[in-house]
DNA sequence: GAGTGGTCTAGACCACTTA
DNA sequence: AAGTGGTCTAGACCACTCT
C-alpha cells in the first residue's frame, strides 16, 4: 500500500496548492527517506502521478508538477484548412504553425478512406499531410484524404493550394463544402504518435475523423486529425 | 532496453493481428524464460501496454488485448438530458440506462459556474447528478447546474423531470435553449473518476463543458460531462 | 562532482482465478 | 493446488542536469 499511498499524499499536495504547476516534487531519495521504503516503490508512488498526467519527469533534475494550457480549436463552419488557420485556432493558439509534410496526388486508398468517401475499388486518393506546431513543439497531425478525380490536376495535389486552403479549391471545382460530421475519439498515443508529436507520458491524444460533404451530400474530403490532448481543447457551438 | 522491447515485440504482435482483442498474452513467467530476463522487467514490458491501453490485466487470470467498440454520442441538437437518452444515444448506445444520484434545488455555485452562468455572487444554482450505465457499467457522470432562480421550484428541481427532460422544463418556463457550447478535453481520470466510472488503467476520459443557451443569449444550463473514453465516440455535425 | 531520474536483477510474500 | 498478476525490498549501474 506504501506506493499508492506516497501517490495519494502527493496527489492531495498538489490539489490543495501546496505545489503549483511547475513546482518540484520530493525527489525519489527524499521520498525513501520520508516514507522509510525501498526507491522502487518511491518512483512506483512518482509514476503513478505520471500516468494520471498530473506531473512530468525531467531525467537529472526532477519531477514537477504539469500545467494545462490549451489552444482552443474552434471548430464552427472554419474548416481546418492549411492557410486559414490563424481563422481555425482563436487568440490562444498565437505561435502557431503549420509544416506541410507531403503531398500525393495519386495513392491507393485504404479500405476505410474508400468507405467512407464512396469510392470503388481501385479509384485513387490525393492525400495531404501536415503537422501543426505551437512554439517549435508538434502538436496536431492531420491526414487529408480527396477523391483523386476531383483533386488531382488542382492546386489541392500542390504542396501549396493557395489562398483559402483546400477547401476554397473545392469550391472552385464545383465540389463546396458545407456539411462536416467530426467523430471524436481519446485514447492513448501509440509509439508513432509520441514520437511525432513528442507526446508526454500521461497524456492522451485526441483522434478526431471529419467528413466533409457538398451540397448534394457527396462526400468530398476525410481527415484524420490526432492532437496531444494535453495541448488542445476542442470547441464546438451547436445551434 | 530490454523492457521497452519486449513490449515492443508484443505491440507488435497485437497489431499484426498475432494476438486480438480477447486474447490472453505469454504470461510474466514465460516472458522471463523467453527473454531470459527478471520478472520486474517482464512486468514493466507488460505494463507499458496497459498505460498506453492496449491491453487490460485481470488480477491472477492473465493480461488480455483490450476491444474498443464506442458508444456513439450524437449531440446534434438533441439535448443531453435524464428522458431523452435514448434520441441523445445512437442505436449503437442500447442498454444504456440513466440513474439520477442527487438533485439540489438551491445550492452554493462553485466561482467558475456562476462565471459561466452570470450570476451574481450568492445567487444559489440547482443542481443535478447523474450517471449513465452500459450493462451495469458506469460510463458517465454528468453534474448540471442551472440558475435556481430559474429551476427552483419547477420539475427541474425535482428527482423525475418529465417527459422530455430538463430542457422541455426550460421551454415550459420561457427559457429554451437554443445554442450549445460544448468544450471538449481528454486527460487522465482523476482517483475518484476512475473508481466512480470503474476505468481502466490506460484509459483517458473525455471531459466536456456544455453550456445551454436561450434564444436572448442568457445562459441558462452550464454540464459537466465526464465519459470513459473507453466507451465513447463523440460525434458532431456540422453546418 | 553531487544529485537527479532510468533501468535492471534476484528474491520474497500476497491476492486472485481457475480447475 | 497450481498458475496468474500485485507489491515490496536491497542493491547495482547508467544517463542526464546543474553548478
Amino acid at each position: 500500500m506504501t506506493a499508492a499511498s506516497i501517490a495519494k499524499d502527493l496527489r492531495a499536495a498538489i490539489r490543495s496548492g501546496t505545489y503549483t504547476p511547475g513546482d518540484r516534487l520530493p525527489s525519489e531519495a527524499a521520498l525513501m527517506a520520508t516514507y522509510g521504503v525501498a526507491r522502487m516503490t518511491a518512483r512506483h508512488g512518482l509514476s503513478m502521478l505520471k500516468d494520471e498526467g498530473l506531473t512530468v519527469t525531467r531525467h537529472g533534475s526532477g519531477v514537477f508538477v504539469r500545467a494545462f494550457e490549451p489552444i482552443i480549436r474552434d471548430t464552427t463552419g472554419a474548416p481546418a484548412d492549411d492557410s486559414t488557420v490563424t481563422a481555425e485556432i482563436d487568440e490562444t493558439g498565437a505561435g502557431l504553425t503549420v509544416r506541410t509534410l507531403a503531398v500525393t496526388a495519386e495513392a491507393d486508398a485504404p479500405e476505410k478512406v474508400r468507405t467512407a468517401l464512396g469510392l470503388a475499388e481501385g479509384d485513387k486518393v490525393t492525400v495531404r499531410e501536415r503537422l501543426h506546431l505551437r512554439e517549435r513543439k508538434p502538436v496536431l497531425f492531420a491526414t487529408s484524404y480527396l477523391p483523386a478525380s476531383i483533386a488531382a490536376g488542382t492546386p489541392i495535389a500542390e504542396r501549396d493550394v493557395g489562398q483559402g486552403g483546400t477547401h476554397a479549391r473545392l469550391a472552385d471545382a464545383g465540389h463546396a463544402p458545407v456539411r462536416f460530421r467530426e467523430d471524436v475519439v481519446a485514447r492513448m498515443p501509440s509509439i508513432e504518435e509520441i514520437e511525432e508529436l513528442r507526446i508526454e507520458p500521461g497524456t492522451p491524444v485526441l483522434a478526431v475523423t471529419r467528413t466533409a460533404f457538398a451540397a448534394d451530400g457527396t462526400p468530398v474530403e476525410l481527415s484524420h486529425v490526432v492532437l496531444d490532448a494535453g495541448e488542445f481543447m476542442l470547441r464546438y457551438d451547436i445551434d
